[in-house]
RNA sequence: GGACAGAUGGCAGAGCUGGUUGAAUGCACCGGUCUUGAAAACCGGCGAGGGUCAUACCUCCCAGGGUUCGAAUCCCUGUCUGUCCGCCA
């Protein structure tokens, strides 16, 4: 959630950030006017209170002296209706404010560059050079079927379209990956952690998927939990309502998880092979740090997602989100796009966002600094999809045969 | 799934015959005295959110509702935890 007390301080400017956002003025005022609405109504409500108070106070006095209570009680009975109807009125206020607030998207930072959409996304840096082929790289799905690696069909047959079943050396290649990375982000001092893929909706409220993407999530059935769409959930979530001591700061923690994404608002993209699929894994990383020091952590995430990539010998580029192709939570995101040439193009396949302490003040994250309670600062990013690294190895490291070579650093894996 | 017990500040743990109790006490933690230094001892501080220039003031003793002038304390519902039984990877 954004700053209230700064929208309320600093108007212009947060009206400003948000509008980058594509946030309508209209709807920067309304929350203005709702916070003040808000404000008003808790005013009345404490001073009704304060009086009950007061009064109450007296009763046992009264009684002490023996003097007759009647009119003391009647007083307080007609102040207490007074208090049920501001109580009343501060509670619509507060859910009014709620509603809008928590549906109002993080503000980008002032070195994000606008744009409409990943069209204007900037390319900062691109790292090793892709391969020249001698013949015409072939796609990823062509490749898998002809290894056998995956099987599109019975995937299809036990679950639905967007399913695929890893083969013999196709699954095999998978949990190598994993543990692969999960070994990698390990000795850059991320600790391994292993957490629910089932959440609840306060958890998804916290990193930002809920109110406003319920239609991405998978529901269970009369129970409040949700498929996980990503690791960032459990992980950031695992702070929730804690004062974190400084000493532990930066908290540095990845994990793989399956995602469940219902991809709506997808159908018809990328529909052959598994680059978007409703279940994929994906091994993640997720910080917690100090207000102070979320950028430079930031920095270290991303070199860690691109050593990740240079080890497993994929070329591929850096690219800064513009503001329309910003996440809800994120101030700032750098995408990794690795080079696939069956599709002759970069493709995402890790995502780290800085969310400032958009999270944090959602899920009550926050820090002690000396005797001040400050509000963390969270940030997350995809160590690698898990199924698009498989896809970009697949592709890159494919001979003239079809037959896929084996990136020198997962050897000891397979 | 059945039966019983419980949910209080960072932790432990009182209070639960309803009224300055936001909450005793111990530990931990912070500051100070003492000490060559440390420990011990002693003194002081020490939950969170809102509000205010700062006070005042309001809220929070799992959550929601109720009784009452007044609830951490009584009643109801829900959630979670523990123990025993059943079931099970």
């Amino acid at each position: 959630m954004i700053d209230l007390k700064l929208l309320q301080k600093d108007f212009e400017n947060v009206s400003a950030a948000l509008m980058r956002k594509k946030v309508s003025p209209e709807l920067i005022d309304e929350l203005k006017a709702r916070n003040e609405a808000l404000k008003t109504a808790k005013a009345a409500f404490e001073e009704a209170q304060a009086a009950q108070n007061e009064m109450s106070r007296l009763f046992p006095q009264y009684k002490k002296e023996g003097k007759d209570v009647s009119e003391l009680k009647a007083k307080l009975d007609a102040n207490k209706a007074r208090i049920g109807e501001l109580q009343e009125a501060q509670r619509e206020a507060e859910a009014a404010l709620d509603a809008l607030a928590m549906k109002i998207p993080n503000m980008p930072d002032a070195d994000v560059p606008d744009g409409a959409d990943e069209n204007d996304n900037v390319e900062i840096a691109k790292v090793l050079e892709p391969r020249r082929f001698a013949f015409t790289p072939k796609e990823h799905w062509e490749l898998a079927e002809t290894n056998g690696w995956i099987d599109f069909e019975r995937g299809v047959k036990v679950a639905h379209s967007r399913f695929a079943v890893l083969n013999d050396m196709g699954a095999r290649l998978e949990r190598a990956l994993i543990n692969f990375m999960l070994d990698f982000n390990r000795e850059r001092g991320f600790t391994e952690m292993s957490v629910p893929e089932l959440v609840n909706s306060r958890a998804l409220e916290g990193t930002g998927q809920l109110p406003k993407f319920e239609e991405d999530l998978y529901k269970t059935d009369g129970e409040d939990l949700y498929l996980v769409p990503t690791a960032e959930v459990p992980l950031t979530n695992l702070f929730q309502d804690e004062i974190i001591p400084e000493e532990a700061l930066p908290v540095k923690m990845t994990g793989h998880t399956a995602c469940f994404r219902k991809e709506a608002g997808s159908a018809g993209r990328d529909t052959r092979g598994i680059i978007r699929q409703h279940q994929f894994r994906k091994v993640e990383l997720v910080c917690i740090t100090r207000a102070d020091d979320s950028d430079r952590v930031f920095d270290e995430m991303v070199q860690c997602a691109s050593d990740l990539l240079k080890a497993l010998e994929l070329p591929h580029r850096l690219v800064t989100l513009c503001t329309g192709d910003l996440g809800f939570s994120a101030a700032k995101t750098i995408d990794l796009e690795v080079w696939l040439p069956g599709q002759n193009t970069y493709r995402e396949i890790s995502s780290v966002s800085n969310t400032r302490d958009f999270q944090a003040r959602r899920a009550k994250i926050r820090y002690k600094e000396g005797k001040k309670n400050l509000l963390a600062h969270t940030l997350n990013g995809s160590s690698l999809a898990v199924g698009r690294t498989m896809v970009a190895i697949m592709e890159n490291f494919q001979n003239e045969d079809g037959s896929i070579e084996i990136p020198q650093v997962l050897h000891k894996y397979l």
